[in-house]
DNA sequence: CTGCGTGCAAATGGTTTGCACTACG
DNA sequence: CGTAGTGCAAACCATTTGCACGCAG
């Protein structure tokens, strides 16, 4: 469990109002190691708390991706996913299951930095890059 | 426009049934040069054949991408996209609109391809690796 | 105080589906 | 011929939104 004090000291770094919402759905996003969707945020929450209302928490995601403090995933299901993890990173994507993970690799983005530093993409800023591995699992969920 | 010869070998070719909608839907999607909604096919089909439904379009492009005739593409949006092109290439996404272009870079391909020869993926077995390159476009589309 | 954030519920809109009919192979 | 494909319209469902109220700064 993450200290509500530095969720606040976060929402506050990103220019945001502190309201007792905003802090349940980060500690909700904080608390889901894998990508979360807006309706396992809600569920997860709604134990909790019952009386927060769905149309604010898709609110406040879409708030916390347009202050860069989640970023939301892109895959070929139709279903938005989201990301809290803020590090430089990239996923593994499963091809047979809805299962995501995250993949950290240094050497990756080094490699990949330089290579786009050499070769410039014509008419083209680029401002990130990123990495969708997709195959299969070998071993399931524990 | 494609001879619709060649579109009948490649339905064949992927054991799908020759039907004149699978024929037109293929058809619209190769005369897109970016890569279209489901709606922008819609539409663009519309015009010549009012008579095709609508439904039966999202069916014949899902059947589409289980045959791996064409591919899915997810943005931040919610909309999906779609992709006729099979040769292996990456996505330049715009981050201020919805322009979404093709990246053909083969010596990419043989880097990462090297890559993760290398270095394996604990418990993963990698089936294909896409990279989104998120930036703006410089020279907006002509 | 003042306006942004919230709850609620209704609306939206892209996509899916049930059913009867058609036509591909 | 039999079964997979289609047209149509209704259903679905994740997400958005209008409005009145509440609370953070």
């Amino acid at each position: 469990m993450t200290d509500p004090v530095s969720i606040r000291e976060r929402l506050i770094d990103c220019g945001l109002k502190i309201t007792p919402q905003r802090i349940i759905v980060y500690q909700a996003l904080l608390e889901s190691d894998d990508h979360p969707t807006a309706e396992n945020v809600i569920r997860k929450i709604k134990s909790t708390h019952p009386n927060i209302s769905v149309g604010t928490v898709y609110r406040i995601l879409e708030t916390f991706v347009k202050s860069k403090l989640i970023s939301k995933l892109k895959t070929e299901k139709d279903v938005m996913r989201f990301d809290v993890r803020t590090e430089e990173h990239h996923h593994l994507f499963c091809c047979e299951s809805d299962r995501i993970e995250d993949y950290h690799d240094e050497n990756l983005n080094r490699m990949l930095e330089e290579y786009f530093r050499r070769k410039r993409i014509q008419g083209f800023r680029i401002n990130d890059i990123k990495v969708n591995i997709v195959g299969q699992f070998k071993v399931k969920k524990s």
